[in-house]
DNA sequence: CTTCTACTTGACATTGCGTTGATTTCATGA
DNA sequence: TCATGAAATCAACGCAATGTCAAGTAGAAG
């Protein structure tokens, strides 16, 4: 988990231990199984101390999915280039499958929170069109339902991929991300 | 809700009244915000009651998926014929529309239970490969890998489809969705 | 009218939540 | 090295939701 706020070394560290409790038992339990009491315990952390740092649980999740946006963002605009940037996207979750497995278990579930799922999506709409003018080509009707289309194949494939413990490169599973995405299935078995 | 288990009309009369607050309020407010005082209330029924026919919030929530799933296994069976599958999924999703927002916005949350989410993908890897069979070709590498893309992409088309107030009619928003899926994003900007 | 089922009422122990005030640990820089 | 302030602990509190139970009531079917 990337740095929240301004804090002593002592202070970050234990909110880093309370981040990693929380993904290891949304995986173990699901995320509205998980109470403060669990989480600190696995931390070995003070229940009260809890309190010192996030006003509750999905205040701790939503910060931790907003630190690993923001790391993500900057990962983008300083890797930017010929690159997709979907293959960034897929590397940085190599880098943090646990965070991103706790954060697909629990997908929308954290109501008004910023999450990475949105992010995603809203990420898609721009990025979409952009690919689309280089084909000279306007976007076509139905766009916000075409995002949610591919958002949500992006985050199901991702998800399988984490599951399975990635038994695919980065690389590779971009690559099989954005032929489905573009040319469809068939395209696929044409080529066998 | 489909009917669940043998009852007077009377038992089953508040089953469905504890089945329909539970969507409503997981709508209002999310799935692990919805208290059984809240759902009991809602349902004008005394929160005692709830637990002569539920063991807890999960189990309704489950049992109201079964009940969805079986109807649409049902129909499935009995209006088989050359109508694409995904159609009779949209058709019954427009007129179950509050049940499957509700059934979307918790995703996998509800842990161990049979989900509809896992019925849609596990329906799916048969169904692509019969479709496939059909053109001669069999099964491409990375099949689970197409099937989780695929049933994401279909999830999230849907859940916006119902959150958009379904714009679409079944039949243009499947037939959508069976063109990307086959052929592409390509296939949509080139006929334009 | 009786009988069975479904529902209500009121009460209970238990658990987790979120907060408070007093105290201790710990790093650090004067 | 020791004083200072930030961070963590400890004990205790009221509150709300959970799940359960025994006793009593309403309603439908014979």
């Amino acid at each position: 988990m990337a740095r929240l706020e301004n804090l002593t070394e002592r202070g970050y560290e234990t909110q880093k231990q309370l981040g990693n409790a929380l993904m290891e038992l949304i995986i173990e339990k699901g995320y509205e199984k998980v109470s403060i009491k669990d989480l600190t315990e696995r931390a070995g952390i003070d229940r009260t101390t809890f309190y010192l740092h996030f006003k509750d649980k999905d205040d701790l999740f939503t910060k931790s999915q907003i630190a690993t946006i923001n790391e993500l963002v900057e990962l983008r605009r300083t890797e930017a280039g010929p690159k997709p940037g979907v293959l960034l996207v897929f590397r940085h979750m190599s880098q943090n499958a646990k965070l991103y497995q706790a954060i697909f278990r629990t997908s929308g579930l954290v109501p008004g929170s910023a999450s990475l799922e949105q992010y995603i999506a809203n990420s898609i709409m721009p990025l979409l069109e952009s690919e689309l003018s280089r084909f000279g080509v306007s976007p076509p009707l139905h766009m916000p339902a075409i995002a949610s289309y591919i958002s949500g194949a992006l985050r199901s494939l991702a998800r399988w991929w984490l599951e399975a413990g990635m038994p695919q490169s980065p690389e590779e599973i971009s690559e099989l991300f954005i032929r489905l995405t573009t040319k469809g299935l068939l395209s696929l078995v044409e080529t066998r």
